[in-house]
RNA sequence: GGCGACGUGGCGGAGUGGCUACGCAGCGGCCUGCAAAGCCGUCUACACCGGUUCGAUUCCGGUCGUCGCCUCCA
């Protein structure tokens, strides 16, 4: 018998004004709108990092997509939490740090730290909370405890596992027959386990392993995907709005955490189920495990946030997203493009014929975070901007539509500081284009370029600026 | 094999039952001393085969191909 608990929820009044947001379930496989349980409070749950190493772009895309919904929706008027987890605790995080010969939190805490440093050069800030699996053990423990005690979970030699039979929901999210489910041969636990399709809620202490904390079970550790469950519930709440992650995480991460907090609580863990494309290097999912990756500080260090943030932008966030020299090279120009109109704007508010163009912009986002239509608004205004005489258009809009994107600093181009050297070779130029000497006034620009300047001649005399800046 | 998604113009990438997406690159023009930036124009688009329809890139079925997941994974 279904568990009542997982029936979809219903549909509150949206609030007046507010903007309807359609985002893609994965649940019900459909586009629904965002109605939260207590207007206009958003709560958002993501699935961030294992910290075992460096995160790459691919562990980046989540983070910056949802930073950027959750500015999108506060644009509109709702209040958004956003939270996102930083697993710290892990098999692999172990074998990192014994190759490593470290103790295993400092392996940890140090790639945490390495993680917020390296999302933190988007400029995005940082999510409300960002709970480490290792501070949320009081909670995780409660909830398996909850779990064991209504029959869900059993205690086996140490190991607390999830039963899944006991839950007949189990493989709605992910679309999958529990029946039809493969199971693999020499899976850890699998003589303790009742049944194979159950997972691991608590593992006893192995040797080697040297972070352990005290349980009912004896000590030992969270599994997984309890500890996301323990995170979300301690923070948001049961039946929040929107749980996201990497589309890899569908099964069986996420249709385990809904199966154990349902189970539980006889709630809904979330009302929304959104996941994020893979970001691919070589037409594959960049993984660690397949060793196609490109470290996000890296990326960061050669392309910039402005140019990396334009090229999450460029794709829909639910599409596969290749990362390749030629897609970052068209981000920073569109991105450069931008810059450029930037530059003839005035402060102020915009004219007229912006007014239907930014609500285009916000209609797009509003259906499922639609940011390459988004995108190709902006190049609509651009162009619109473009067509009337510099100075005379007013940047408010722009800088409006952009500022949900994280990108309003391609607004804020004020003039570059010139050093005395690159000022007194324009000068110079500008006095052999005065006499007509175009040789010197060409060689002068060449040494110019040479400094890592580029001339731009306009009707207001000449304007120095550094190229991609 | 099961489940999910996708195949759009040189490349990337939206979208729609009939009407310019947009960006990058190319080409032509305007502007410029020349450039740069910008503007205008241009460039065999909707994998293939059927079906529904007055009309399908858009709906339905099939074929081929690609990707993801199937208990490491953002």
């Amino acid at each position: 018998m279904p568990a009542p608990c997982c029936r979809r929820p219903g549909r509150p009044a949206r609030v007046a004004d507010l903007r309807t947001v359609t985002l893609h379930d994965t649940l019900t496989g459909e586009l629904l709108p965002l109605t939260p349980e207590l207007p206009p409070r958003v709560r958002i749950y993501v699935c961030g990092p294992t910290v075992y190493g460096r995160v790459h772009v691919g562990n980046a895309r989540p983070f910056v997509v949802f930073s950027l919904m959750k500015r999108f929706l506060e644009r509109e008027g709702y209040e958004v939490v956003l939270v996102s987890n930083i697993t710290d605790i892990n098999d692999k995080i172990y074998i990192a740090a014994e190759r490593e010969g470290v103790p295993s939190d400092r392996l940890a805490d140090a790639m945490a730290a390495a993680y917020v440093a390296d999302t933190d050069r988007f400029g995005l800030g940082r999510p409300d909370r960002e709970p480490l699996a290792s501070a949320t053990m009081d909670e995780i423990v409660r909830l398996i405890e909850r779990l064991v005690s209504t029959g869900h979970a059993y205690a086996a030699g140490g190991d607390v596992y999830f039963s899944v039979r006991s839950y007949p929901r189990y493989g709605e999210l992910s679309h999958r027959d529990v029946e039809q489910m493969d199971q693999g041969e020499g899976v850890e636990g699998a003589d303790r386990k009742r049944d194979p399709l159950d997972f691991a809620l608590w593992k006893a202490r192995k040797p080697g392993e040297d972070t352990w904390w005290p349980s009912p079970w004896g000590e030992g550790r969270p599994g997984w995907h309890i500890e996301c469950s323990a995170m979300a519930e301690s923070l948001l709440g049961v039946g929040f709005e929107i749980h996201g992650g990497g589309s890899d995480l569908i099964f069986p991460h996420h249709e385990n955490e809904a199966a154990q907090t349902c189970a539980a609580r006889g709630r809904s863990l979330a009302r929304l189920w959104v996941h994020v494309g893979m970001v691919r290097l070589d037409s594959e999912k960049m993984s660690k495990s397949i060793g196609n990756v490109f470290m996000l500080g890296e990326a960061l260090q050669r392309h910039g946030p402005q140019t990396l943030l334009t090229y999450f932008c460029s794709g829909h966030y639910r599409q596969p997203l290749e990362y390749d020299e030629d897609r970052l090279r068209e981000a920073a120009a569109r991105a450069a493009g931008i810059r450029n109109t930037a530059r003839r704007l005035a402060p102020g508010p915009s004219p007229e014929w912006s007014a239907p163009l930014r609500e285009r912009f916000f209609d797009a986002l509003a259906a499922d975070f639609n940011t390459p239509r988004a995108l190709a608004v902006v190049s609509e205004w651009e162009r619109t901007a473009n067509g009337h005489e510099a100075g005379t258009v007013g940047s408010d809009d722009l800088r409006l539509m952009l500022d949900v994107l994280g990108l309003a600093g391609l607004v804020d181009v004020g003039p570059e500081p010139v050093d005395e050297r690159a000022a007194a070779l324009a000068q110079r130029r500008e006095q052999a284009r005065r006499e007509r000497d175009w040789a010197q006034a060409d060689r002068l620009r060449d040494e110019l370029r040479e400094l890592g300047w580029e001339v731009r001649d306009g009707p207001a005399g000449p304007e120095l600026l550094r190229p991609g800046a």
